[in-house]
DNA sequence: CGTTAGCACTCTCGCAGTGAGAGTGCCAGA
DNA sequence: TCTGGCACTCTCACTGCGAGAGTGCTAACG
């Protein structure tokens, strides 16, 4: 496939045919842009122009008497050559950073929250994920007596995590030895994992001890499963989208995708796939493995401990149509996993 | 409207009908009867039984050559006299009940999960609301300090909720002091609300307390507002649902009812419109007051305080097309709603 | 040589018409 | 009271057609 650069002016039209179609969904004649775009041509020009574009694989063409459609290399070469860099207006930065800054001090609520938020402002399907510890790491232990025989435990992980587990206890402990064990745990076990948690709950002699010690150890093992568990939201706005709303079957599968969290397979097989752990990627219809989301694209924005052999990133996704909004899309996701990471830093950060 | 009892044949067919559509959502036959069920009758004698329900109103006619189709009197005379009384199996009771006590023990993450899981058994919409109380009392506080100038703060609150909250620190405070303060701040405002710490924040001299106070008092106003948020699940099997399948206008404006959580002020209204505070609800069809959701059912199961005027009680309610299963859904809907007002009695409760 | 106007050509989309299929309603007979 | 038979009605899938939209090509123009 030849690739000579573009004359400015067939670049621009190419651009203009892209940001229309971005904005109507509809395939753009060559009369439409010269009246909408007041061009100082005819549409017989601009036809020629496309075809050309068209010629080069920049262009599509439904059937003979529809207008043109960008092809997946006319969406790369807008993403790479004509887009720019884009980012988020300051204002909005600052709307979201606080509304962040207010929610509950947990990688669980800024995941789900940033799924929330970014799927509904780009009307596009937003898939977050929690970096993948290898290992959840106890910050501080506290016990919290809800009567006599039930105390609720609360685990602050050093991995941004907040575990709260019910805990039945053997015998009636009062309130106040409840904490003292919690203060004594807590300066014990400050950045131990359940490994050491575990075998330490063996040699205890105390009876109290080692089965608080056990719990901990458990809900310790238990949540780093969960933690790996990724948010998605945006599903009424990404089928509102017109390539949705003719296709009922597509909107169908969709929703069962998302439904049965198939998606979650989906974005890190896609990016193990392109070898895109380094930075933004974004991987225009074709790219990607999956037979559903044929003619959809996605942008994903990795976050967190990365490289590190401990574990497995985390990352912001945003998956739509190739008619998508990149612009906005790019820098959403971009925003929101410094975001993310920003937050992680400040609030469990290794300057404690 | 008369309203004869039904001779016993008659009720036996209703109930065929009723099932039969329940199941396969297509009008039924009077030959597919005599043939699934093997009744030992001739198809026409089964159309005259048909003709008489449709007279007594308890079945419809889609079109003249069309099976028969439960009426909204139908559905509610078999939920009312054939249907008896069903309940969970007790292996599926217990499975609930431990997942739930897995759970973090707090209100929100019940009514979440309660969301979720009922909406994913029933293939219908759950929405599940917790109890909106008119303000929330301290049960305990607790301080970790992050770093130097960051705090979390964890209140347990005596309404069955988990309030966690970052607070920046006027200066650095070590975590020693801070739990000091927490343990003296928990012990001098247990059973308080809101209203009593801020009046104390105004009259404490020290600076410190008087700001934690403060953001205490803030937190737990700011908390009572969300308390009221209700979850939603089940959207995509309720979609896949036959109904919707055909209809695709419907299963949008479904979805985007859902995704402005437009519904959550539909539930209340129609309870409200009902009257139905005490105990199960009902509502089949056209009893219920928005336009979106003709030909929808709503099963309403209230949980919590109720009666009393401290707020209004929480309710699990299941959202589906009149063809629902009722048995299951209300068997169910009773189930969560009694499994949420254990949780909250006997972790939260007033024999703590 | 690039640009433009004109015109024939192609493809989609909505609409009316049609025939098979399914199920009822009714009537007469057992 | 129940049953078989038959006419009637309505839906649904398919077909064909005409209007509309947009291109591709060609010839003329600056």
């Amino acid at each position: 496939m030849p690739r000579e650069p573009l004359p400015d002016r067939r670049a621009g039209i190419l651009q203009i045919v892209i940001q229309d179609y971005i904005e109507t969904a509809t395939p753009v004649a060559s009369r439409h842009v010269v009246e909408k775009y007041a061009l100082p041509a005819s549409p017989a020009t601009i036809r020629h122009e496309m075809h050309a574009l068209e010629e080069a694989g920049y262009l599509t063409h439904p059937h003979t008497s529809a207008g043109r459609v960008p092809s997946n290399r006319g969406y790369r070469h807008f993403v790479e050559s004509l887009m720019g860099h884009v980012e988020l207006g300051i204002a909005e930065q600052a709307s979201l950073r606080h509304q962040f800054y207010q929610a509950a001090p947990a990688v669980d609520e800024w995941v789900g929250l940033a799924a929330t938020v970014l799927g509904q402002s780009l009307g596009l399907l937003a898939i977050v994920a929690p970096p993948r510890p290898r290992r959840l790491r106890v910050r501080q232990l506290e016990l919290i007596s809800l009567n006599d025989l039930l105390a609720l435990m609360i685990v602050v992980v050093q991995e941004a995590r907040l575990i709260r587990q019910l805990m039945p206890l053997r015998q009636p402990l009062e309130a106040d030895e409840l904490s003292d064990i919690a203060a004594r745990i807590s300066g014990e076990f400050r950045g131990q994992s359940a490994e050491a948690v575990r075998s330490a709950a063996r040699e205890t002699p105390d009876e109290d001890e080692r089965f608080i010690l056990g719990t901990l150890a458990r809900v310790l093992d238990h949540d780093v499963q969960r933690a790996a568990v990724p948010s998605i939201s945006g599903l009424g706005g990404m089928i509102a989208q017109p390539e949705f709303q003719t296709e009922p079957d597509r909107s169908l599968e969709l929703i069962e995708l998302v439904d049965r969290q198939a998606v979650e397979e989906l974005v890190p097989a896609a990016v193990v796939e392109h070898g895109a752990q380094a930075g933004m990627s974004v991987l225009i219809g074709e790219d990607h493995p999956s037979e559903i989301l044929q003619d959809c694209s996605l942008v994903i924005a990795p976050y967190g401990p990365q490289g590190e052999a401990e574990g497995a990133p985390g990352y912001v996704g945003v998956i739509g149509p190739t008619r998508m909004n990149y612009m906005r899309s790019i820098a959403a996701a971009r925003f929101y996993s410094h975001l993310l990471e920003e937050l992680m830093d400040t609030v469990y950060g290794v300057n404690a």
